[in-house]
DNA sequence: TAGTGGTCTAGACCACTCC
DNA sequence: GAGTGGTCTAGACCACTAG
């Protein structure tokens, strides 16, 4: 048991040993914790200290917990992943290269039904007028993705006061509204030939297409649809196993 | 999904209390909040509620908290989202699509360097012995997901006694090894000849490659490569903000 | 209805870090 | 050095639910 980095408090030490039992197989999915009350006797620590470690466990999704049956190792999944989205000039920076953004188009209208399916989103009733926006981010001087995106003039009026010649939209807007969230869908699409032709790419090359609405409240804010070359992006998620119906 | 139906306990209420005051504005990123004993004394709460509400929204990514200085609204960042991976069966399932699986070839072999590549692993040195699959999922008549897998005979050795022409690999591991973890790496290719065919998709259209692998403990259990068609295939991520430097 | 987890308290000591 | 968060305790009451 020698554990380095650590902070050592004691309900860190006692999650990691129950964890180890579980994950390394000692204690089955199904399998009955003790109660608290014993469990905390048994480790010599209190019983919210012990109610702190289960709950702990309980969030990781490492076990289930239900009233008046007791503590039970969960069934596994590996289900969901932690996926990291960052802003495209820090990956583009991670990467070694110098990044840079041209915007190619901006223009205050209406949301229409075909830009309302470019951006894939479902029918609407409103349409709401928009700031639409179209740029390339670049790597060095490699096209490193295509943006497409529309925001909510009633949310963020001021976006028309900004020139996005210069200013990011995507960071602009993330440090401008910065606690929306946000829904994703990725794809893969073969480039149709404007797209193709922005990005320097044969028609037909396979693309990483993510769609990305953004809320705050109930309010949208922004679509945006981001489009990748294939071959130059990949996204990374890390594992994480986690129980079949647990919350967070 | 809003939810107004929670058990309303105390800390609950104060953090929805404060996260609303964080999401709709009113305290900025920066903004640093009351000490924990005055915050206590505020809500008329022990230290420790307080504690645990803070303690929450921190690892939330709400706020950050730093000794001697205090609790601040973090800087939110829509940086990683929650992606759910799920078994493919169920995924076909859940499209009201009846759902079965093709073995097409089944090896025992020691894994060349030509497989580490096609499985999107790094040159390895030690090059284990390996039971090789590929097989074919359906949803209804049609090629859903094309499987291309490595599994370690040294860690499953039970997977020679399976017939993996009945059972689908990837549910018989994730019920035979349930804590395992996994890496995803998520890109789009356009479909080669071969793969394109069994897809019966056009060559060249673009896909969707999910390079999964497989951990417990340190031991690699399995490597997995899952080629979607593009049209027929999405990952949705739910958003989740989250603040810089954090960890989960 | 009894046993389990869920929550809360009042007080205490500690460790870290900023001034 | 002093003030902040971090942790822990011993005891208490409550809510839910399985038997």
């Amino acid at each position: 048991m020698d554990s380095a980095r650590p902070t050592e408090t004691l309900h860190t030490k006692i999650i990691e040993d129950i964890r180890n039992k579980i994950v390394e197989g000692h204690w089955k999915p199904g399998h009955q914790l003790a109660k608290e009350t014993e469990l905390a006797t048994r480790y010599g620590v209190a019983r919210m200290t012990m109610n702190k470690v289960l709950t702990q466990l309980a969030q990781e999704g490492y076990v289930t917990r239900r009233k008046r049956s007791g503590t039970f190792v969960a069934q596994a999944r590996v289900q969901s992943a932690v996926l990291e989205i960052n802003n495209i000039g820090e990956e583009v920076a991670a990467l070694g290269h110098s990044y840079s953004w041209t915007l190619l188009n901006s223009e205050r209208r209406r949301m229409s039904q075909a830009d309302l399916r470019a951006l894939g989103v479902g029918r609407k009733v409103v349409e709401e007028e928009v700031l639409y926006l179209q740029g390339i981010h670049f790597a060095g001087n490699n096209p490193f993705c295509l943006e497409t995106r529309a925001i909510n003039l009633d949310v963020v009026p001021t976006a028309l006061q900004m020139n996005f010649s210069k200013d990011v939209p995507g960071s602009w807007l993330l440090n401008t509204m910065p606690w929306s969230t946000a829904r994703h869908q990725i794809r893969a699409v073969n480039a149709s030939g404007r797209d193709a032709q922005l990005l320097d790419l044969p028609t037909g090359a396979a693309c990483l297409e993510i769609l990305r609405k953004t809320k705050i409240g109930t309010n949208w804010v922004t679509y945006a649809r981001l489009l990748y070359p294939g071959e130059a992006h990949q996204l990374i998620a890390e594992f994480e196993p986690r129980a079949a119906g647990e919350a967070p």
